[in-house]
This record gives C-alpha cells, sequence and structure tokens, in this order.
DNA sequence: CTGTATTTGTCCGTATGTATA
DNA sequence: ATATACATACGGACAAATACA
C-alpha cells in the first residue's frame, strides 16, 4: 500500500530498493495482517529466520524490531521463549494515534479548531447513545467518577479523572471504535490549548459534569447533548461554536 | 503513558527492566515528540550515539529501526547522509490505523456495526459542513469523482474512486483530524463486509453519489445529510439504522 | 573522472542473561 | 544443580552508497 511507484513524468515501473531488514519485516507483516500467523503464534527462532531469508542475525533482529515496534510480536527470553504474534490491544492503537496526531499539531498541519469540533462530533452524539443505553450500574460508575474527579489533590489527577469520567460515556454508549478514537483526539487538544493559560475553573467543570450526569440518567438525549457542547466549551475556551449542530 | 506500574496486590513500585535498545528508542523518542528534535534535524551518526548512550552500535542499530517503524526518523547512506527526523505524514498515520482497526476487526475485538456507526458519525455532520462551506470550484470538482466513478473500468477502480469523491467531501468540509480518521475507518468497514457476498449495485450507488452532489451543491445541509445517510446504508447492507441521528 | 572520506547496511563470532526442563 | 534453548548485547570487519575535492 504505501510502496506504490511515485508518479512522477518519466517514472518507470520499478520500486526503489528496500534495506535487507525492511524485506523482512514486510513479509513477516503480511504473514500476521493476512492471518497466517494468528496471535499467540511462535515464530522460528532468529537463526532459522536467518537461513530461511538467507541474511545475517543482525538483519533479523533489526527486522524483529520492526515489528515489535508495530506491536505485531513480543519477544521471551530463555528456554521455551521465542518471538510470538501479539493480540492488538487497544492501549497501544491510542498511544500511536496519539504521538501522530500531536506531531501534527505541533507541526500546524491541523489545528485547535479543528481537533475541537472533531472532539465535538465524537462526543456529542455519543453521550446521547449513552443517554440512551445507560443502566442503572452505569449511573452508578459515573456518579463515582464525578466524586472522583472533585477530590482529586492535584490538576494533574484531576485531569485524568475527568478523562475517566469522559472515557466511560464512550463505554456505556457502546461503540468501540468510537471510545478508540476520541482519546488521542482530547490527548492532542489539551496540548494545543497551553497557550491558553486559563487555569482551569474546575467548579464549573464538576456543575458541568453533573449536569451531564443528571441527563444521561433521566434518558434525557437533547439535554445531554447540550449539556456535553457546553461543557466542552468551557473546557476548551470556545465562546461561539458557529461550526455545530448540537 | 504506557510505563504506569501494574496495580496487583503486593506490586513494589519498580518497573521492569527494559532492553537496552527499548531505552535507547524511548529517550530518543521523547527528544522527537518534546520538539526537542525537530524534523529536518540530524542525528549524531551511529558511532557518536554509541559513545553517548553506552551501547554497541548494534544495540543502538535496534533503537533507530523501533524509531523508523514509528515513522520518526528516516535513514540516509552515505556522505552527508546519517539519521533525520520525519515530518510527520499523513498516509504512513492512516496506514497504521487501517492496520489496527483491521486487526481488532480481525479478532472480533470491533464489530460491523461499530464500524458502520463511526463511519456514519463521521460522515453525516461533515457532508453538512461541505454544503456549507462549498465553493463553485468544489462542485466541480466533485463533478469530475463522480465521473470517474462511473466511468470507471473494473471493481476495484470504482471502488478506488469512490472512496476519493467521499474523501473530496471531508476536504470541502475542511476538517483535517476527521480527513484522517475517516478512511481508515472506510478501509476497516469493507473488510467486515466480505461476507456479505452482495456485489455491489452500481447503478444505486452512481444515484446516490449524484443525490449527494445535488444537496451539497444547493447547500441544502438537512438534504446532503439525508442522502449520505441513504447511500451508507446501500453501501454496507443496513436495512434501518436504528441508532442513527440523522 | 577519480579517488577519498563519511555514513549507513550487513555479516560474523562470541559472550551474557534468563527461563525451562 | 546442571544442561539446554533462547533472546540480548558486544566488538570488529567489510560492503555499498553518496558527497566532495
Amino acid at each position: 500500500m504505501s510502496d506504490r511507484v511515485q508518479g512522477g513524468e518519466d517514472a518507470l515501473p520499478v520500486k526503489r530498493i528496500d534495506p535487507a531488514y525492511q524485506q523482512v519485516a514486510n513479509q513477516l507483516r503480511a504473514l500476521i495482517i493476512d492471518g497466517n500467523l494468528a496471535p499467540g503464534d511462535r515464530l522460528p527462532n532468529e537463526d532459522k529466520l536467518c537461513s530461511r531469508f538467507g541474511v545475517s542475525r543482525n538483519t533479523v533482529r533489526e527486522a524483529l524490531r520492526i515489528l515489535s515496534s508495530d506491536h505485531l510480536i513480543y519477544a521471551v527470553r530463555g528456554a521455551g521463549g521465542g518471538t510470538f504474534v501479539t493480540a492488538p490491544d487497544v492501549l497501544s492503537i491510542q498511544e500511536r494515534l496519539q504521538t501522530s496526531l500531536r506531531l501534527l499539531t505541533g507541526s500546524n498541519e491541523i489545528d485547535h479548531d479543528e481537533l475541537f469540533e472533531a472532539r465535538a462530533l465524537l462526543e456529542i452524539p455519543t453521550v446521547r447513545n449513552a443517554a440512551r443505553h445507560r443502566t442503572p450500574e452505569d449511573i452508578d460508575r459515573l456518579r463515582q467518577l464525578e466524586a472522583r474527579v472533585q477530590h482529586a489533590g492535584n490538576t494533574l489527577e484531576r485531569t485524568e479523572n475527568s478523562e475517566d469520567f469522559h472515557q466511560a460515556i464512550f463505554e456505556i454508549a457502546g461503540n468501540r471504535v468510537l471510545s478508540i478514537i476520541a482519546p488521542p483526539v482530547w490527548a492532542a487538544l489539551t496540548l494545543s490549548w497551553r497557550d491558553q493559560s486559563s487555569p482551569h475553573r474546575w467548579s464549573t467543570i464538576d456543575h458541568d459534569h453533573g449536569r451531564i450526569l443528571q441527563c444521561v440518567e433521566a434518558g434525557d438525549e437533547d439535554g445531554a447533548a447540550h449539556a456535553m457542547m457546553a461543557h466542552l466549551r468551557d473546557l476548551h475556551g470556545i465562546s461561539q461554536g458557529g461550526d455545530q449542530n448540537d
């Protein structure tokens, strides 16, 4: 997918030569993604990979580093150890997306407004679904998280707990794709907003959380949506969200 | 973020020892993400990194492979070459997100309905914004893309051109965050839907595209939203989208 | 055009740490 | 406790690519 030929004027239909370690990594990656190697499967040990591919141990190891950095494999030392295919895990996916968005904001390829709009777009329909799907247990959980935000000692804790509150709403809404995508957007947003320098007025935020919880508990979709929109504006210092359809 | 201590029962506050190559990679990664090393900057050559970190060249190289797999650096051989910090590029970010979502669908951690809902959530407000922001040039572009879909020779080409049509709508709407996130969701969706086996009825799709274009040109947000919703249902074989608020 | 210096790419051999049997 | 299997780490060497005088 990434190795399409550059469409220049006199582009010959050839691919640029990849280093050996890259080719080894590509082949193994394809095996994993296509399912020929399933999660938990063990790869041949490094010596065998050397002879199979006809490269040195060093080259094989560099290829394995690429795959382990992609969280496709992990290594276990010792007898009976080896290199295994990992089950895909959500946390590492989020971390990588977060890193990417962070770099894009750093180089001004995406800006604050786009991130805010994206967050609102993800979070407002989600809180509607949460208001529709909530169970009494869900409400209990939200109440506990709300309390933890209020009783947190310092700003860092409050921020983390607040993110847990929002994450819980995603989980209640029940869409795991959105649950995965949203937190990296938040993280990039808080980064792009450090020049704002407005110290959080936590009383406002606590009030917002309370109102959101109230609407979700009551099953009031419209109310929850408005409460969430107001909360996001409070969080990110937007006075008028001109483009938002709430 | 990933190196929090596991909260077991008798967990001592210690971190598991990372391999040397991992520590080197972590340090260099932090330097890049925090901006101490900006895109285009050149890292010290491998020998210098060896002496700085006090490890062998092999270890340094494995660390560099990790970072290059994250698309944070790239290597150039020869005199005046070296290892450089890359400018973040959107395509590689999308590819990685796509791989992740693909693996998650493959292991049934996310399902078709969640992907469909996510796509609708991203694409319906987007087409509204496109209907609001469109210029005459935008309409020309959409018309050309629509024609390319219709005149494509085979299914593969039609599919690719159709994705270009949708991508153009995102670009007209003007939110680059959403433009980045949406295509990987599409890709995972088409994968999770291969059992559907319904050969695309392209006439329906052409008709949908035409209606969307018409509404966007007229600036009819509601019409565009409904047309998009109907189109997505046609594409992914959903008869009743119970949870969607269109 | 030719050599020379610089830098990554590749390979080999060996030693060490770690976990299983 | 000993042997075995495996990843990890080291050091040295040469090859290949590129820039520059």
